[in-house]
DNA sequence: ACTATACATCAAAATATTTTGATGTATCAA
DNA sequence: TTGATACATCAAAATATTTTGATGTATAGT
């Protein structure tokens, strides 16, 4: 399969940005990512400011996790989370290389 | 649900923004965004490209095309698709808007 | 008018993701 | 050590997405 942008930026990039799109393409990770504009947060706040059930945001925070695009902070019972600026800077990295795309029309199938 | 940075730009802005991810949460229309990347492509060179099935690939086109990530233009039998640098400059600017996030470390649940 | 090509659309099946509710684990405070 | 809190994990159910194969539509060439 062809990939000549996600090629140049490695194959495990690859993998991370596609984990990353995925962490974005749930609204309500778009939502727990927003509440971590402002810094850290704990399960418990996410729950206040959502109404999401407990293990529903268990389960997305893992998801965030997984891709790379949040870190965790133990401090007794609580976990705090917080956004990873340089998944960040990778998916705008990707952005930028796709909008620097060569603007050249080509025809295809002759 | 509270949302602040993706409300700063817009209620209609985040359903795009939301489709735009959801967009790019699929391996298969990465590759074909990927294609996109040097211009037009019609659906029969994605096929040679990918080996992906017609209809599965015209299903992919369609997600693509209603988050508005791609433009199309019919010249005869062929549908040519292209990138949307619009949709790729509004990703960048939300990225861009999160890095900017406040880095000041706050205390929860207290 | 007939046939082939290029693609879209549809419904059913396959598959993947998300949600729920229950249970488990670690920490803390009394 | 007991009970409460904060969260993770699990399996089953609910739901959503993707794939397949068939059929439909428009265009083009003969």
């Amino acid at each position: 399969m062809s990939s000549k942008v996600l090629k140049e930026i490695s194959k495990v990039k690859k993998e991370n940005i596609s984990k990353l799109m995925v962490s974005f393409s749930d609204p309500f990770r778009l939502d727990i990512i927003d509440l971590m504009m402002d810094g850290e947060v704990c399960v418990c706040d996410i729950m206040k400011l959502t109404n999401l059930s407990q293990s529903r945001i268990s389960y997305h925070i893992k998801i965030l996790k997984e891709a790379g695009l949040i870190s965790d902070r133990q401090e007794g019972r609580w976990m705090y989370y917080s956004l990873n600026k340089e998944s960040l800077f990778l998916i705008k990295e990707w952005i930028t290389s796709l909008m620097d795309y060569s603007s050249n029309r080509k025809r295809c199938c002759e």
